[in-house]
DNA sequence: CGCGATCA
DNA sequence: TGATCGCGG
């Protein structure tokens, strides 16, 4: 889920537009938005979009359309995989698993009532992504001609990395961690979702921007104690200190610089002394600050969508419609021959 | 989510 | 032309 820092960001975060990003490469973090589509591309019942063998194809529709408009765009999209997260995550990965089946047993109850609308909540949160998705995902997006990149542990991390290398411009999920693990430049929603006509010219709304150093400029803290507040509040590697939110973590790493002096220094938390074990504070520190990434990945290109390739993954293979594949298809080749990429000119004429 | 059919 | 809505696999 991501520590919640939402209320934090809310001075430096900007609502920037589609058009803001023409000719950027952006490092997206490929679960996150992988379960994004999971979770959201469902039936009205709940139920994943699927092909006639019963694979689910919600995660393909949506990473096939979305790059589709990405490229019309001129937006080049990197996918950054994530590879075998740290040991202290598997809490973490224990309690969703723990979720998603508690979410499964009211998705089934819900659906033996006919409550259609329950279902489909509860369904939304019981998606789970096998290495046969994401296979056919990689694949996907190979056929795409879109880069992706295997991180060795956290996607997230080897997203920043590829940001402040200068591979990418920003990275973008939907977890504020990005901005722990150091990304410079950080975008969330990053999607065509609205878009409203501004004198003559349609723009779209609601990708969040948020620049990490203005950000801690912002609150007049480093990146350090970013973390040290990370590790109160909660973060996929800690479950943060009970009584402790955003604002107070701020308060307090305000006061005491550092969560080591308040370990030192004794400090009370709601009428208890706080006490976390050091030793886990500097592994969970050593996660952001010097996590396992990948140095040396392939150089990232963005190659030719191989057409033939990618109807045969979505038409033969998973028993999407041909006519809006050949369709969404023909947008591609389309850019390929013509001018008809959308460039600034469309939008400031 | 994003598409495309439909209707004002 | 733009907004709404049901469906896709």
């Amino acid at each position: 889920m991501g520590i919640k820092i939402n209320e934090l960001v809310k001075d430096v975060r900007k609502t920037i537009s589609f058009e803001n990003l023409l000719n950027k490469k952006i490092s997206i973090d490929a679960f996150n938005s992988i379960y994004q589509f999971l979770a959201i591309i469902r039936q009205r019942d709940g139920t994943s979009l699927m092909d006639l063998e019963g694979n689910v194809t919600s995660h393909l529709s949506g990473l096939f359309y979305r790059n589709i408009k990405f490229l019309e765009y001129n937006i080049k999209p990197i996918y950054v995989f994530d590879g075998k997260p740290p040991e202290l995550k598997l809490n973490t990965i224990n309690e969703r698993r723990k979720i998603k089946a508690a979410a499964k047993e009211k998705m089934i109850e819900a659906q033996e009532s006919e409550d259609f609308k329950e279902a489909r909540k509860f369904a939304q949160l019981t998606s789970k992504l096998d290495s046969n998705m994401i296979e056919e995902s990689k694949l996907l997006l190979k056929h795409m001609g879109i880069p992706v990149v295997d991180a060795p542990s956290e996607g997230e991390a080897q997203s920043a990395y590829l940001v402040n290398r200068g591979d990418a411009w920003a990275s973008a999920s939907q977890d504020y961690d990005t901005l722990l693990f150091g990304s410079e430049r950080f975008l969330r929603n990053f999607s065509v979702n609205r878009s409203k006509k501004v004198r003559d010219t349609t723009i779209s709304l609601d990708i969040e921007y948020i620049s990490l150093s203005k950000f801690l400029d912002n609150l007049g803290i480093t990146r350090e104690q970013l973390i040290d507040m990370g590790i109160l509040i909660g973060t996929d590697f800690f479950p943060g200190i009970k009584g402790i939110g955003q604002h107070k973590a701020f308060d307090l790493i305000k006061k005491h610089e550092s969560l080591e002096n308040m370990l030192k220094n004794n400090v009370q938390v709601s009428g208890k002394q706080l006490n976390i074990d050091i030793e886990l504070v500097n592994r969970v520190k050593e996660i952001f600050l010097r996590p396992k990434i990948n140095p040396d990945y392939p150089k990232i290109t963005w190659r030719k969508v191989d057409y033939d390739k990618l109807e045969e993954l979505l038409v033969e293979k998973h028993n999407f419609s041909k006519n809006r594949v050949v369709s969404a298809i023909k947008k591609l080749r389309d850019l390929d021959s013509d001018k008809k990429q959308i460039s600034l000119d469309s939008f400031f004429k």
